[in-house]
DNA sequence: ATCAATAATATTGCGTACAATTTAATTGCT
DNA sequence: AGCAATTAAATTGTACGCAATATTATTGAT
C-alpha cells in the first residue's frame, strides 16, 4: 500500500511547528520594518537597541549572549549602526579584546521614538496582554529547551 | 522621576513576542542543521522538500505562496537544489513564464531518510503532541494575523 | 493583428545568520 | 620572564530574505 503524495503525517508541512515559528517569526518581521524604517534601524538592530537602552555599553560578546547571536553577525551589524551613528564601539582599556557598544545622543533618543511600536504590534496580534504574555513564555521554554 | 535604564516594560527585550519568536526560530534551524546536513539539504531547502513531498511539480509561485517566500529568494535556492540533483526545473509547455518543480528519483527518495527527523525534533521540544499541536495552531494564527 | 497592461521569473543589491578560520590580547603554568 | 592555552573580535565564505527592478511571455481591448 502507497501513495503518490505522502502517508505520514509527521513530514506534512502544516504539522512542522518549525514552519509555523519560522514563517510567523518572517511575518513579524515584515510588520516591523515600515515601524523601524523610521528609526532608521533594521530588525536584529532594533533587538541590539533594545538590550542597549536596558543596559548600556555592553561588550559583544553579552550581547552576543543575550540575542543568541555571535560576532560574525554582530561586527558587520554594530559598524552599521556606527556608521549612522546610533552606537560607537570603544576598546576596552583594561583589555584591549573587548569592544564595548555604547548609545550615541542620537540613539538614547530613539527610545522614545521607539515607545509606540509595541502597541502597533500587538494590535495586530490580535490577542490580550494575558495571551501575548502566555505564549512568550511558550516560546521562551521552548528556546532554552533547544539551546540546551 | 527617571531611571538611568528604561521606565518602559513594553521596550524590555523579554517582553517582546517578537524576539521570543525570532529567538526560537534561529535556534529550531540550529537543530536541523546536523540532521538536515545529513541529508543535504539547508533547513529553507527542506521547507521545499516538505512542500513537494506532498504535492509534486509545483511552479514557483505556488511554492512561493505555501511557504511565504518570492521569487528573489526561491529561484536561487531551487537553483542550488537543481544543482544537487533534488530537483529539475521546467518551462511549462503552455505558458513559458512558469517553473515547474519537479522532484528527481533522489529527491524523492529522501523522504523516507527524513522520516526520523520529526522525532528527533519533537523530543527536543520536551512537550507532548497534544502541546506541539496548540502552539503550532496558535503560530499559525498568529502569521494569518501578521499577514493579513 | 497590434500594443498596452499584466503576469511569472529572474536579477541586483543590501543586510543578516552562521560555521570556520584568523588575529590580537590576556592568562596561567612553570 | 617565557610561552602554550585561552579568550574576544574580526574575517571569510555560503546561503538565505526581501525590496526594487528587469526580462520575457501572455492577455485583452480595440
Amino acid at each position: 500500500m502507497s501513495s503518490t503524495t505522502t502517508d505520514n503525517a509527521a513530514l506534512l508541512l502544516d504539522n512542522q511547528i518549525c514552519f509555523a515559528l519560522y514563517s510567523s517569526s518572517l511575518a513579524m518581521t515584515k510588520l516591523y520594518k515600515p515601524l523601524l524604517e523610521a528609526l532608521g534601524l533594521t530588525y536584529p538592530q532594533y533587538l541590539v537597541m533594545l538590550v542597549l537602552w536596558e543596559r548600556d555599553g555592553l561588550m559583544v560578546s553579552e550581547l552576543g549572549e543575550r540575542l543568541f547571536l555571535d560576532s560574525g553577525t554582530l561586527t558587520p551589524l554594530l559598524k552599521r549602526m556606527g556608521s549612522s551613528g546610533l552606537v560607537v564601539r570603544l576598546r576596552d582599556v583594561k583589555d584591549e579584546r573587548c569592544v564595548h557598544v555604547t548609545l550615541t545622543a542620537a540613539g538614547r533618543k530613539l527610545q522614545t521614538q521607539a515607545g509606540k511600536i509595541p502597541e502597533c504590534i500587538l494590535s495586530a496580534t490580535q490577542w490580550t496582554v494575558p495571551e501575548i504574555i502566555a505564549i512568550t513564555h511558550q516560546l521562551q521554554t521552548l528556546r532554552q529547551r533547544l539551546v540546551a
